[in-house]
DNA sequence: AACAAACGTATTTTT
DNA sequence: TACGTTTGTT
């Protein structure tokens, strides 16, 4: 145990030393927080504190796994098990499953995940005729997830006439009856949404006082990773279970709260001090992760916003090279940039796929980088979107599974019901749900004693309904007796599933029957998984929980090197050496939807101090001049953050029309006569690369070092002509210093395996790396 | 009830 | 552009 603390600084050690009470770790990006939650939970453990009695709520569920194998690395195995970790929503989740019975839930509820809930809101707009151009069902729902969040009741949103007022304003005065309906409607099909995971879990405390008192004394020590971005839901929970021993340690970043958008509270760490008694603060301010370039670029960033607590993010780790900028016509070109620039670097620097990051605001920007680099043939993977689970083919089956498990869900019934197509239309449906409100029971409940009611529908329709009905109580049977597994793949070949799909003969079908067999496969191993883990059976009710509460980043990606694709907000957290942000232009980051208020514009900012701050040794700027937005090629202007790094720490290269990239002289050449040349660097240029008569003008001779493409760096002679012997001693720019052992190959092609001081033996293709020979 | 075609609108981020 | 929704036809 011992030497994993004296492994740890100063600043780290002691927060993990102070076993007990109230404390907050303000960390600084890449201070090692893991590694200090990590280190403090095995020390506890070591001083004899039961495993049984510690949380620890982290962001992702795959972050709770890593840190539990490390734990486990220190103290065992068998005793890190016992440890409770996860994200919020599925470690309150499985609290909930436990204690249902007293909220009136099944133990066995639906997770209506966003899809489901946004289609439910859509029925109650309709069912109440309302209009559905004023009241937009996203909308609401994001109303109503606030609502919850701040612990707003349906009760007690009828009882704050200022809220009603508010949406009366916005022209939506009936939202409380939708409210009250979707809540109703959630309860009647015995599930809960995301928010209801949190919502849910403070009623139980609240109004349970043996409930409350058997998880604090449970929990006698808890952490919470990220504290920056828990709501006031989260908070409310947390406040009440560390209340009685006051073992709370908290673990956040002001700069790196980056999710107001969805409830989360900044004052929960500002405040942090004021909520408990005697609290100690800690501050990791030393970086470990990336270069001096890098933390002083972002911190000259982050100095822009007035909200900051006081922390001053320093590194001891090398200069490095510096921020590069790089400008494009179009979102095409942006694209083949990042791609040669990793193929380039890739050669060079003997670079994994893997090591490599495009981090972008939005989503649909992934679309021109994919192109690029499919085209390059780099391998990549794309986290978030739309995931896998949201599938459509992969939704339908899912949906059948969850009515197997709870026959209530009207969302996965009324997806299902008439898919694939069985006689069972919109208007039945309709009157089955007419039906259903009406007697306060659910759809399925109503078709099980279609007999006994009048719905004035046909023999025939009658008996499809009856079909169905006993075709899902036959699967609920045969989930009775056998795995998972074996019900998922009876599930698709008797609902016709897989038969429909195989009418569909083109690729994109093809790949929709491959997607259903990796569904097949990722329920097989989640089976085995769980069978080894703690000896469960693995039944369908775990796996559909573990799939509502899944994130893309949960999967195991340890699979292979591939290129990381993804939004800013997913990459919190994660570090690579390279990093591309890209997209950086007035109003598509900052997002044009952020610009309204100072708060807003703050919080896209600390979002661009995450992106930068991903980057272990180089980071990347890139932006285009027009881009294709809403089918639209539409002009845009370089983001107000590249000019808000101060200039030292960026450097600026743009596109050659003869191969290779060259740097910018931008500042250099004096192609716009007497105009402010401070402004035109992030002015859209008169043209997109200067045309070659532009050499005229006069040219530093600074300018002319920085124009020599970068594979013929001036300091490196030209290698790959004989000059370099067996034996020879090199510098290498990132690698340092190695000895020639091997050379191989010849002319462009010519490698050389080169034994390094730090790092071992690597191959290098002499073409690319830039080395000097010193002896 | 089922399917095809035309139409219109959306993109901020996610558990 | 690209998807989901509405409309029209059988």
């Amino acid at each position: 145990m011992q030497q994993y603390i004296s492994q740890l600084n100063e600043a780290q050690q002691a927060p993990v030393l102070q076993k007990d009470g109230p404390m907050i770790i303000i960390a600084g990006a890449g201070s090692g927080k893991t590694r200090v939650l990590t280190v403090r939970i095995a020390y506890l453990m070591s001083l004899g504190v039961d495993a049984f009695n510690i949380l620890a709520l982290t962001f992702t569920n795959k972050a709770a796994r890593e840190m539990k194998k490390r734990i486990g690395d220190i103290v065992g195995a068998a005793e890190a098990k016992n440890l409770w970790m996860g994200t919020f929503h599925s470690v309150f989740a499985r609290i909930l499953r436990s204690e249902s019975d007293k909220l009136g839930y099944p133990s066995n509820f639906t997770i209506y995940d966003t899809q489901d809930s946004v289609r439910l809101i859509s029925a109650i707009i309709k069912e109440m005729q309302l209009d559905k151009d004023i009241y937009k069902p996203k909308q609401i729902l994001g109303r109503i997830s606030s609502y919850k969040n701040s612990l707003i009741t349906v009760k007690a949103y009828f009882n704050n006439p200022e809220l009603q007022e508010a949406d009366a304003m916005s022209k939506k005065p009936r939202l409380g009856e939708i409210y009250a309906n979707y809540v109703e409607r959630c309860f009647k099909a015995g599930a809960m949404d995301f928010d209801d995971l949190l919502l849910k879990t403070n009623e139980l405390l609240n109004r349970f006082p043996d409930v409350l008192a058997k998880y604090q004394d449970r929990f006698r020590y808890i952490l919470v990773d990220e504290y920056q971005d828990t709501n006031h839901s989260q908070y409310l929970i947390v406040r009440a279970l560390s209340d009685r021993f006051q073992n709370i340690c908290v673990v956040g970043d002001d700069a790196q709260s980056i999710y107001a958008f969805r409830g989360a509270n900044i004052n929960n760490i500002l405040n942090f001090q004021k909520d408990y008694e005697n609290v100690q603060t800690y501050r990791l301010e030393q970086n470990y992760r990336s270069t001096k370039n890098i933390v002083e670029a972002a911190n000259s960033i982050i100095d822009k916003n007035k909200t900051k607590l006081d922390k001053i993010v320093w590194t001891a780790n090398d200069l490095g090279p510096k921020v590069k900028v790089h400008r494009s016509i179009t979102d095409g070109e942006e694209g083949r940039f990042v791609a040669s620039e990793i193929f380039e670097q890739k050669m060079r620097n003997q670079m994994l796929n893997g090591q490599f990051a495009i981090l972008y605001r939005t989503n649909a920007q992934s679309r021109a980088m994919e192109d690029a680099l499919r085209k390059r043939d780099i391998p990549y993977r794309i986290y978030g979107g739309l995931s896998f689970y949201q599938r459509k083919e992969i939704k339908d089956v899912l949906c059948y599974l969850r009515l197997v498990i709870n026959p209530k869900d009207e969302e996965a019934l009324v997806r299902v019901i008439n898919y694939p197509a069985r006689g069972i239309g919109d208007t039945t449906v309709e009157k089955l749900t007419i039906a259903a409100n009406h007697y306060k029971r659910s759809i399925f409940e109503v078709m099980e004693n279609i007999d006994k009611i009048d719905l004035k529908l046909n023999a025939g329709t009658k008996q499809k309904l009856e079909d169905f009905v006993t075709m899902i109580k036959s699967f609920q049977v045969i989930n009775e007796q056998q795995d998972a597994f074996v019900l998922t793949e009876h599930v698709t070949k008797k609902t016709g599933l897989v038969q429909e799909l195989k009418k569909d003969a083109t690729p994109e079908g093809i790949a929709r029957i491959e997607n259903i067999e990796t569904l097949m496969g990722g329920i097989k191993d989640f089976i085995e998984g769980q069978r080894e883990i703690d000896g469960a059976r693995g039944s369908l009710s775990e796996f559909l929980e573990d799939v509502a509460l899944a994130t893309d980043l949960d999967k195991d990606t340890g699979d292979d090197d591939r290129v990381a694709l993804m939004t800013i907000h997913l990459a919190k957290g994660l570090e690579f050496p390279y990093v591309f942000v890209v997209g950086l232009e007035e109003d598509l980051f900052p997002s044009a939807m952020s610009l309204n208020t100072r708060s807003e514009l703050e919080e896209e900012r600390r979002l661009f101090y995450v992106a930068l701050t991903r980057a272990e040794h180089q980071a990347y700027l890139t932006y285009a001049q027009s881009r294709y937005r809403w089918g639209k090629l539409v002009d845009s202007e370089p983001s107000r953050f590249i000019e808000e790094i101060k200039d030292d720490y960026l450097e600026y290269i743009n596109p050659s029309d003869a191969g290779g990239y060259r740097y910018k002289p931008t500042m250099d050449l004096d192609i716009f006569g007497d105009i402010d040349k401070s402004k035109l660097r992030l002015t859209k240029p008169v043209a997109g690369t200067p045309p070659k008569k532009y050499g005229e003008e006069p040219v530093s001779s600074a300018t002319i070092r920085k124009l020599k493409p970068i594979g013929s760096n001036s300091n490196t002679s030209n290698l790959f002509d004989n000059k370099l012997t067996v034996g020879n001693i090199v510098m290498h720019e990132r690698f340092g210093k190695g000895e020639i052992i091997n050379l191989e190959g010849a002319g462009a092609d010519k490698k050389a395996e080169i034994k390094f001081e730090v790092g071992g033996i690597k191959k290098l293709l002499l073409r690319f790396a830039k080395l000097d020979v010193i002896g």
